[in-house]
DNA sequence: TTGGAGTGTCAACAACACTGACATAAACTG
DNA sequence: CAGTTTATGTCAGTGTTGTTGACACTCCAA
């Protein structure tokens, strides 16, 4: 291997990483991404509806009775964008947005049960590829995985990522 | 909350992956490809290009005098949307496109010195950003991150991938 | 009461993907 | 040679998803 140590000035071992190793990385995350979301993507084309869609319904199904206020942040887009796909989203029956009762500014969304029908099919379509992989990988690999993800995320999507890893129970 | 997958019918290692466990790693994808694309989108966001410009870039930096037609193969979309973003670089200095001298059909593409330079710039930022996630998460993790990743792909996209990896020497 | 936060909406626009159709030149094939 | 296929370019139209900027409304808190 092409990869070298020396005297480390902290305790951490110091890594040598080539342009090349990283460029392979790279490139590795740019063709696995594309896998990542071919399958969803495939069973969205056919409905009038997309990736931002997914997103939405993803992260309303993962934390139920979340503010809108909460999925921009996690979602990373203006509120516009947002509310563009939330709009078609609730208009057709998948979303409920609820007035909040404490703050009743805020609307808290939950998936109906045809929000929860469609989740449930987009995310077999990615779990039965993440499966796939994470079997043929091993675990050692997976947990190899997780931790270079984590590592190559900015600070606040780490938080919003760590932030409902644990409320998971 | 904690069902339990089908374990597997042939005599692999038997892994059992809770949804959970999936789902996790698929919110590690989306905020971790997040990271990875920020740096180049804010150099980008300056100038008058986007994604779809660094990925030319970047391809055709990685395989100089590649055809449009291989570039299209793995770039996965149409020519049409592939000639829109060639021909702004091409015009802009930073594409040359040069005739085939065995097939007169072909187009060999390749970066002028701006297109260099500014590949430069871009994957410089990329770099370091996957640099540091290494250096963080190790060697061991790197490993298990890049055998996820490939096994994650299509199978074209992993030829299109191990055939750029492997003309890297 | 005033200021600010949370939300919704309108309009305009840009990037980037798609399909479909057509044109050109070169290469291949019978 | 004639006909077909391949590689590429281009035009026109469309859709999704993102952006700014502006404005309105409700509600909370100082």
């Amino acid at each position: 291997m092409d990869r070298r140590t020396s005297a480390p000035s902290t305790g951490e071992a110091l890594l040598f990483l080539t342009d090349e190793q990283l460029r392979q990385g790279i490139e590795a995350m740019f063709f696995a991404y594309r896998g990542f979301t071919a399958d969803p993507d495939r069973i969205l084309a056919d409905m009038a509806y997309g990736r931002a869609h997914h997103r939405a319904i993803h992260f309303i199904g993962r934390a139920p009775s979340t503010t809108v206020n909460n999925l921009l942040n996690i979602l990373g887009v203006t509120k516009q964008s947002l509310n563009r796909v939330l709009r078609t989203l609730i208009t057709d029956g998948l979303v409920e947005s609820r007035v909040g009762r404490m703050d009743k500014r805020e609307r808290h969304l939950t998936l109906t049960q045809a929000g929860r029908t469609l989740e449930q099919t987009l995310s077999d379509a990615q779990r039965a590829r993440m499966r796939a992989a994470y079997r043929e990988a091993g675990p050692e690999a997976v947990a190899g995985f997780r931790t270079v993800l984590e590592a190559m995320m900015d600070t606040e999507m780490r938080n919003s990522y760590t932030r409902l890893k644990d409320t998971a129970s």
